[in-house]
DNA sequence: TTGTAGGCGTTATCAT
DNA sequence: ATGATAACGCCTACAA
């Protein structure tokens, strides 16, 4: 037992050949002679020699192997979301091909985890939800080269995206409940900005996170005045507080949630007020999730194809990562009528 | 605009400085004077410079920021278990103080994904329930000198382990539904191999997954011929289907699930052949997280504390790329009981 | 089919 | 505080 490692030389020189040639017998790139390949084995077996180094191997062909998607939220929070676990699938799926893993990072670490964008061997970097902190990691990958795609966010032109048609389908629904005949309606929006504060919104603020801003914006074509509450992650409790919020005064015939998990807590809080949905209320989502334990209700909302988007996304770094030069995708939500909504009952 | 990205010699010859200044400058290791540092930067920005190329940098340093997470299953199934969104959270959380990405690896994948594991830049690998095809990942990685942390699995003596008291814990639930004065019981257990095939457990076959056979055992020291029914992932989906397989013929008056959400596929099961649970049918789960929409049932369970899990392996890997050498932990589980087991009624 | 040569971009060591 | 030098381990023209 050395104390180094073996290198591929140390196999070489033990299987009697040279460097290269034992560097191909591993690649398989060019073709080995069959006792050539066999004394390379027999001498990196000796030797305990698994394989080339990653790290030497990356260095030289410029390719980790590594795609990182960068998360704005804490990863349990994220994966909470089963539209995001869908997404990583279709872009497992979609990567694949090419043989990468898939580096998890997170916008808002703990303590410091902040270099670990620009500090990770990586080849390519999928945005999600792109707020103002993403902007400047956008500019620092794009500067080294490294292809980067954004889902549901805006850096620059000429960064690929995958989108949702969010203010048509926000629109749609929107459409759809006025003509149920309400008119007093309230919304509840995913986070506005990086601060993450809950709270009605003020319209004098800007709003940074695209999704939030544009599904807003489909809405309030529909019901300019509608007010609109703001909370801090997409789940059934932030839902739940909002909903108790907006249920507490004067409350209004129909809220609008910018996502399924937070309509199904609207609607607790609904139960909760000893109210009937959608006799009393009616309620929308957005995204078309199996919410577990809604049953019996049936939430009317838009329906995304969270698995396409991954795939989108996935497809558009292979492109790219292939020297090509992805067009952006935006991809359609369809309106389903579930029972949460209803006409309105004076 | 030269063709090729500026590395940090350039960057040196640029601020008239040798090129291990200049990296000094972007490490921070040793002390550099004012101007020299300004200097630098001006340069560095002069030239489109972010910073040192992480391939190379980890080729030198001998470490790439990144810590493999391996799992057995589809990534957006594996997410789906809060019990694993829990643990990536502790996971962060640990290894926050050295700030390292999450690279995530399956097992299976779509096509032919297998080479990352051997090929992907990391610093130790993380492996989630090993399995027969894991044991060779460890062999390799062990070779290599890449640390190991196995949990809940076994990987040979000297890899470190995060386990549970499953034979334990699972004991004490069987002991509370004997107590009730269940004596016909069933058991849906998770998978028994890399196969994953459903159906009963043939108990001449060997169950490579641990953590399925401890359960297992620990069900079976209290009721040794209960009947098992294995199911290929946890979800409520699997246990559904276990549940009518389970209730169609003669049934159990108990049914032990091997996890929560497979208890709540049960139950389900149970309402739908018009059985009350306890009344008729008592059921117990395992992992103690909130399923949700499975009120007002509250499952008698084991609570495990998988943040601490995530945790704990977050922590080995740390002492082990800090050259230490962690002992395995055995977390233990709590038996909480809910309304989901009840006397016997006959 | 195999070998030679050169460099990928960085950083650690040691000397100045 | 700064600089010269030498690896880190591998791969790919190109030559033989």
């Amino acid at each position: 037992m050395s104390s180094r490692r073996a290198t591929i030389s140390d196999v070489a020189r033990e299987a009697g050949v040279s460097a290269s040639t034992a560097s191909v017998v591993f690649s398989g790139k060019v073709a080995v002679s069959d006792t050539t390949r066999a004394k390379v084995m027999r001498a990196a077996d000796a030797l305990g020699y698994t394989g080339p180094d990653p790290r030497a191997a990356s260095l030289r062909t410029g390719r980790a192997g590594v795609v990182a998607v960068l998360f704005r939220e804490r990863l349990g929070v994220a994966f909470r979301d089963p539209v995001t676990t869908a997404m990583m699938d279709g872009l497992t799926d979609a990567l694949g091909p090419i043989g990468a893993g898939i580096l998890l990072l997170t916008d808002e670490g703990p303590a410091e985890s902040g270099p670990t964008l620009t500090t990770a061997p990586l080849d390519a970097a999928i945005l999600l939800g792109c707020n103002e902190i993403l902007q400047s990691s956008v500019d620092v990958l794009r500067r080294r080269g490294i292809p980067v795609v954004v889902i549901e966010g805006d850096a620059g032109s000429d960064v690929p995206r995958v989108l949702l048609d969010n203010v048509d389908a926000q629109r749609a629904a929107a459409e759809h409940v006025r003509s149920l005949g309400h008119d007093d309606v309230a919304l509840v929006t995913l986070s506005t900005d990086a601060t993450r504060a809950r709270g009605f919104i003020d319209d004098s603020a800007p709003i940074t996170v695209e999704v939030t801003r544009d599904r807003l914006r489909g809405a309030r074509e529909v019901f300019p005045d509608a007010p609109a509450y703001a909370v801090s992650e997409s789940s059934i409790d932030e839902g739940l507080a909002a909903g108790r919020v907006l249920l507490a005064g004067d409350r209004p015939t129909a809220i609008m949630a910018q996502s399924d998990l937070l309509a199904a807590g609207v609607i607790r809080a609904a139960e909760e007020a000893g109210l009937r949905v959608p006799e009393d209320l009616s309620v929308t989502g957005f995204d078309g999730i199996t919410v577990d334990g809604l049953a019996p209700y049936a939430l009317t909302t838009l329906e995304q194809d969270s698995l396409a988007k991954g795939r989108a996304a996935g497809e558009a770094v292979v492109a790219m990562l292939d020297g090509r030069d992805p067009a952006s995708v935006t991809l359609t939500c369809t309106f389903r009528r579930g029972n949460t909504t209803g006409p309105l009952t004076v």
